[in-house]
RNA sequence: GGCCUGGUGGCAGAGUGGUCAUGCAGCGGCCUGCAAAGCCGUGUACGCCGGUUCGAUUCCGACCCAGGCCUCCA
């Protein structure tokens, strides 16, 4: 399986983040059935923005292009997006890249012109099937820049040349780099043969890019067949609108997973089926935070329940679900009554059972993974509270309690959630938690 | 303009030719000193108009609306 992987010349934005969240997710479900799966996802590291994002902060290239490799690893592993077996880099691959262009020109696929290589789509019949539409719609659109050396205006780019200033490999026509669409073919070919069986990304990518992937690949392979199956995530908006850099309403990961929990921007990037479009939004967050924060309590209410680590398996209807073109959306109506079953049972050996299968779902979705007692004394961001302080006010309050100061009780409990912390009583005595800002507000 | 998606109850979001998604929020009750948490109960939802059908939210057609792609983009 190959992803399309970020180009490293920023932080991501959370739209970015759904790919890997999703298709990581197929891949661990892959994984389960047929260990022999190698999935791939790349890092683009050679790429006009990289440049003009280095001489704007006058650092080397390797400087940018490492730092936001580093950042995109980790951000993706905070959100729990299962991490590929191979990340190739681009730069890693140029002389697979040289020889791909070569063997496209040998075979009639592609030709040199003024230090480019290009593309030639007359010479791939099959060009525009994945996205639906033909070569003519194409050049009707008539916003491709029509550059003189092509010989059709929807010919792309293999390769271009490099000025000086620029990164650049010699190759045989001259000192240039890759376009933008070959290192991808270049490295699936290299690190999962000819034929993929499973090729994602987002759909915004379907044209040009994967129609482009295609037409090199099969290209280069005599016709064969490049992916067996495409997989294409829908866009992620925000105020109703794609969130994309070029747009500026981006909202960037890094940032974001200093305000929530990871598991509750995961949470919302598998809320809708994958290939739906997704509205990002507060109160989306709250939602997200609230449920969660109910399977966290059934969990918190069956501490005391002990379960083999080893009978944590997922529920048939949870993999049933997600074998069923990944759909999440009923993935999480399943774990939904996993909780409340689990909430409302009383029988020892059922509530163990019970709290397994919780255990295992969250373990297959990449949730539930914390304490439930460290998920509700969490607080992103705004600085942890004074444990100890918050404890001798519980302390406090249960003493007035006892003496039936209820007056005094009450204030002390106004002040716990002026410090954002609600008190609640059970009947193993008081217990408190963490709340947001925003919901004490409301 | 061309090519694609999609329009489901207050919000989010699956799904189906004929009893139920589910979550969040709301409302009523139980519990509580009061709360919180939890439990129980609670909603004539499927853009509009035709058609097919014994029956359509689900199939077909037109229309309206929204979003995406056509240019770097997950």
């Amino acid at each position: 399986m190959y992803v399309c992987g970020p180009t490293v010349y920023n932080y991501v934005h959370i739209g970015n983040a759904r790919p890997p969240v999703v298709f990581g997710l197929l891949a661990r479900l892959l994984r389960r059935r047929y260990p022999a799966v190698v999935y791939a996802r790349n890092i683009t590291d050679v790429d006009d923005k990289i440049n003009a994002a280095a001489k704007d902060a006058g650092v080397p290239i390797e400087r940018v292009t490492d730092l936001y490799t580093a950042a995109y690893r980790d951000d993706m592993a905070r959100l729990g997006a299962d991490a590929p077996d191979v990340a190739p880099k681009a730069t890693a691959h140029i002389a697979e890249i040289v020889a791909m262009c070569r063997r496209l020109i040998e075979a009639g696929h592609a030709y040199a012109a003024e230090g480019h290589v290009l593309f030639d789509v007359a010479s791939f019949p099959e060009y525009g099937r994945l996205s639906g539409r033909s070569t003519d719609d194409m050049i009707a659109g008539a916003r491709v820049e029509i550059a003189p050396y092509k010989r059709n205006p929807a010919d792309f780019v293999l390769w271009k040349p490099s000025t000086p200033d620029l990164p650049g490999w010699d190759s045989p026509w001259g000192r240039g780099r890759p376009g933008w669409h070959i290192e991808c073919s270049a490295m699936a070919e290299k690190h999962l043969g000819e034929t993929i069986d499973i090729h994602a990304g987002g759909n915004d990518l379907m044209f040009p890019h994967h129609e482009n992937e295609i037409a090199q690949s099969s290209g280069a392979h005599g016709g064969r067949t490049f992916a067996r199956y495409w997989l294409h995530n829908g866009m992620l908006t925000f105020d109703g609108r794609k969130m994309s850099k070029s747009l500026g309403n981006v909202l960037v990961l890094h940032e974001l997973l200093e305000k929530h929990p990871p598991e509750v921007l995961r949470f919302l990037l598998l809320k809708a089926h994958y290939r739906q479009p997704l509205d990002w939004s507060d109160v989306a967050l709250q939602q997200a935070r609230a449920t969660l924060d109910g399977w966290y309590g059934v969990l918190r209410d069956l501490a005391d329940v002990e379960v083999d680590p080893d009978r944590r398996d997922a529920p048939a209807a949870l993999e049933a679900a997600l074998c069923d073109d990944l759909n999440t959306p009923e993935a999480f109506g399943v774990v939904a009554q996993l909780a409340a079953a689990a909430r409302r049972e009383t029988d020892p050996a059922q509530k163990k059972a019970a709290k397994a299968a919780l255990l295992g779902a969250g373990d297959l979705l990449g949730l539930l993974q914390q304490e439930p007692e460290a998920w509700f004394k969490q607080r992103a961001g705004a600085g942890a509270v004074d444990e100890a302080e918050v404890q001798r006010l519980v302390d406090a309050r249960t003493e007035a309690k006892r003496a039936r100061d209820f007056a005094s009780a009450d204030r002390i409990r106004a002040e716990l959630l002026a410090l954002g912390v609600v008190v609640e009583d059970t009947p193993q005595g008081p217990r408190w938690k963490i709340v947001d800002p925003d919901e004490r507000a409301a």
